[in-house]
DNA sequence: AATGAATGAGGCTTCATTCAT
DNA sequence: GATGAATGAAGCCTCATTCAT
């Protein structure tokens, strides 16, 4: 009837880190359930399909990332102190799922048509609000500049963070808050040597 | 006997416009088909495999980014500048084969273990070689900042860069010099305002 | 060590009415499981098999429905009064075990080549001997017709009956008796006015 | 693109003899390929599906038996006369489709929950509509008993000819014909002697 | 150059059944 | 008596690919 919450969560795990590695449709049941150490078929006894896997691993990587969000959003700091936070806990979110945000960052453009994945453009929705609401703070407070195209600062911002899960791997050299601090200096004040 | 050379370089476009749309592995061959208006057993006719299609796309891609790239690094230019040319020639490419450059980004990670796709590890060598040597002269020169991680700014650059294929579109509002040059400013100069 | 033969009962009326709702072949045994309210491997513990489930199905209803038939058989009733009886018996049966009678509508045809159902065909036999014989009778006797086609009549009259069962529900407007008057009455007399 | 619509009948032949033979959903795709001469994965070449099968199966079926019955009732015939022509066409039906007769008997009730079936439904409801309106006409014209329970007459009518399907070979011994004037003697003047 | 038809491998999923607890 | 978890066989279907015409 109800099989172990514990034993889900583990394959759930597992299935995220295949589907990171491999893509979700080059990945296959049999692929899965061979990491697990179970039959191919067995895997339904705990998910109704492989979709629903797929399903279960983004809408709980986002559920989570929006805690965190939401935590910051609800205080009451300074447009840049917003942006670092935000920045710091996504990278503290890649850090502890990083194969959900690898998933997410590969397949949500193509999942966002499906009814059942609606829960993707939601957040995309909430997600570029909470940004550019921020940067235009920003902007009015003359904290950030204000001769950028703010759309353009948005996604530049967005897509810099997230792509990292490219090569982030939990355990390295740099702590997620390392990386949140070096990509945030870049950011904000450039690369370039200032006199 | 030799299908025509152009009607073969009209059905690859069409082949990474599909491939770009829907990712490699979901795409069926007969949905290329479909979209060039023949039956799915007469691409055959003119390529040997799916997967041959795939590798035009992205050896034709890569071959023709660099002879922009090696055109800007055979110059005599500074680093700044080389930095400059090789964001915008980047921006350049995205606009003329998108296609190929989203498939690019989606699939060549998974694509590097196979002996056939061997090219695209070389040419992120290549790649990683001629950005870092570019920063590495610029922290010499001391136009770049020299606390940053440089392994780091190599990767947070290259992916901002690329991962713009996920929302630019050929022949929108920008063009490609022009998003180059904001990028660039961000990039440069930090997106925080200066006193 | 023996489970109960109550319960055993009560788990076969479950399933015939399952078995006879959605069909044998569509039926799994976790839906049965659902019905009766445990797990679908607990139903091991009294069965062997599903297959079993629907042997002994079957062969209660014939056991049952012969005893009635031979108690007809065995009185010393004339041809008309024997195939009143037979039919009356009939729909008592069908009264008493509509599910089981349903299954073996559906499935006897099927199940008559697997050796295990072979009891199936023995009836069968039976069945046509004491209908065909009864009618023979008749027409010796001169209460049946002699210019019918002896066993089309007996096809005729045999699925006449049984395939009320498609339409028939036990605790409706008519006894199951009352039915086969109207039904006797019919294959007797005929639709026709009779002037 | 289009696969010859004469291959598509003779591999519905094949699949509704198949069905009938064995039940739907006791047969297997690749059952239905066997008996074709070629491979499971083929039969979706020309049908999007098992049930696809099915469907055109009961609709094909379906169809031809309507133009035979509005045939019927097109013309202005008495209500014994139209009885005798729908049973006589029933069994000229049957003669041409057994395969699908049989099928429709033993699945169309199961069926006729699923919207992709609703036709079945439809279909019930004229049937009911032609036959009873013919018994109703045929009891006020003083032509047809008036002591029956109509609907049970109904029932009774409708079962006893289709049901005929379990036994009845096209090129038997019997032209439907001949089957159909025996049943409507017996349906209608009864089985029993008169004197 | 292209079609129509078929192949065969493999993918997702279902389900009767088993068994330790 | 019953559960929870797993097995393994089998079913439906997809799809890259082939090939005679």
């Amino acid at each position: 009837m109800s099989p172990s919450p514990e034993r889900r969560e583990e394959l759930l795990a597992t299935a995220a880190e295949v589907f990171a590695a491999q893509g979700y449709n080059a990945t296959t049941v049999r692929k899965i359930a061979d990491e697990a150490g179970l039959l191919a078929g067995s895997l339904y006894y705990y998910f109704d399909s492989k979709e629903s896997m797929l399903d279960e691993i983004l809408s709980g990587f986002l559920t989570e990332l929006w805690a965190r969000y939401d935590a910051v959003l609800g205080t009451d700091l300074g447009p840049r102190e917003t942006l670092e936070a935000l920045v710091t806990e996504s990278f503290r979110e890649m850090d502890q799922r990083r194969a959900a945000v690898a998933i997410y960052q590969r397949e949500s453009k193509h999942l966002q048509n499906q009814p059942r994945f609606a829960f993707l453009v939601e957040s995309q929705k909430k997600f570029e609000k909470a940004w550019l609401g921020t940067l235009e703070r920003g902007v009015a407070a003359e904290v950030f500049r204000a001769d950028l195209d703010i759309r353009l600062t948005y996604r530049f911002l967005r897509d810099t963070v997230w792509v990292a899960v490219s090569w982030y791997r939990p355990g390295g050299q740099h702590s997620p808050e390392e990386i949140a601090r070096q990509y945030l200096s870049m950011v904000l004040e450039g690369i370039a040597l200032r006199e």
